[in-house]
DNA sequence: CAAATATAAGACTTTTTTGTCTTTAGAATG
DNA sequence: CATTCTAAAGACAAAAAAGTCTTATATTTG
């Protein structure tokens, strides 16, 4: 379904908005060691992230990344959008160039409907939504 | 969504459903061909669905691939289930090993419904009754 | 300003997937 | 039985994805 980038992008922006305020950053290794994700991977992905303005980060000490209340509030579907493109919702199932509902392939009208729910799902709910459901102890996201 | 192995499978076995019989079998570079597919790389992927039986062949002049009425009525959700295996419909969308009802990962509940609808499709709905979709001149299978 | 801290960036390696090529083996036909 | 046709199989190559490592850059703090 999705790209193991995207994947770590998905769980690390849950766990930035559950853990992180603008002046409480963290830390690439911290995050990394939590969600048991190789660090310098996972930084790339972080670093994506921010360059397209969908999380922030801070050098130096004290520094790290973070999810301000707007970033948090933004659809889950940016995240997957900037990590994996937009066409894990558009793209043919199987792989024909031109696939729409005038010229469908012979999944398309099985496969449609799930994916634009699951599109629609992802761009209603905001990342905060996803972080409020995470157990005390920040379990669901770990292992 | 499906692996380029998958993707090829699938529009091959749809391929052979509408175009083979046991008696009329069709030779890998033909289908490759029409297809648009790596011939060998197509190779492998029919000769992994022969071994599998959910498609037969014949080496020999006039020998090649071909779907029995047998094959044809089987599910399409086997034909994914020989190349990319069951774990499409299961595995976690974010990538964690434990991931159920009883402890969802964040996205568990918005994929779940969609997935299951999915794999209902692909398991109720027969080779053939896809390959019955297609035009005339084999079009949405193509390009 | 100097030292320490933490992200940014890019080179590099490994693994997986995809694709190619060559050889082998089985079946039909004259 | 020899030839020819076609799948089967495995070695090999290329490309993409995933993961590692090193150096640079920005920021804080003493």
């Amino acid at each position: 379904m999705f790209s193991k980038s995207c994947e770590y992008g998905i769980r690390a922006v849950i766990y930035l908005a559950a853990n992180s305020t603008e002046t409480k950053r963290c830390g690439i290794k911290p995050i990394a060691a939590k969600l048991e994700i190789p660090s310098h991977f996972l930084g790339k992905i972080l670093q994506k992230l921010a360059r397209e303005n969908v999380i922030h980060s801070i050098k130096g000490p004290n520094g790290g990344f973070f999810a301000t209340e707007e970033d948090a509030s933004k659809a889950m579907i940016t995240v997957v959008n900037v990590l994996d493109g937009p066409s894990v919702f558009s793209s043919c199932a199987v792989g024909l160039k031109e696939c729409s509902d005038e010229k469908p392939c012979p999944l398309h009208n099985d496969i449609k409907p799930f994916r634009n729910a699951l599109m629609h799902s992802l761009s209603s709910k905001s990342i905060k939504t996803f972080a409020d459901t995470l157990g005390e102890d920040g379990t669901y996201l770990v292992v």
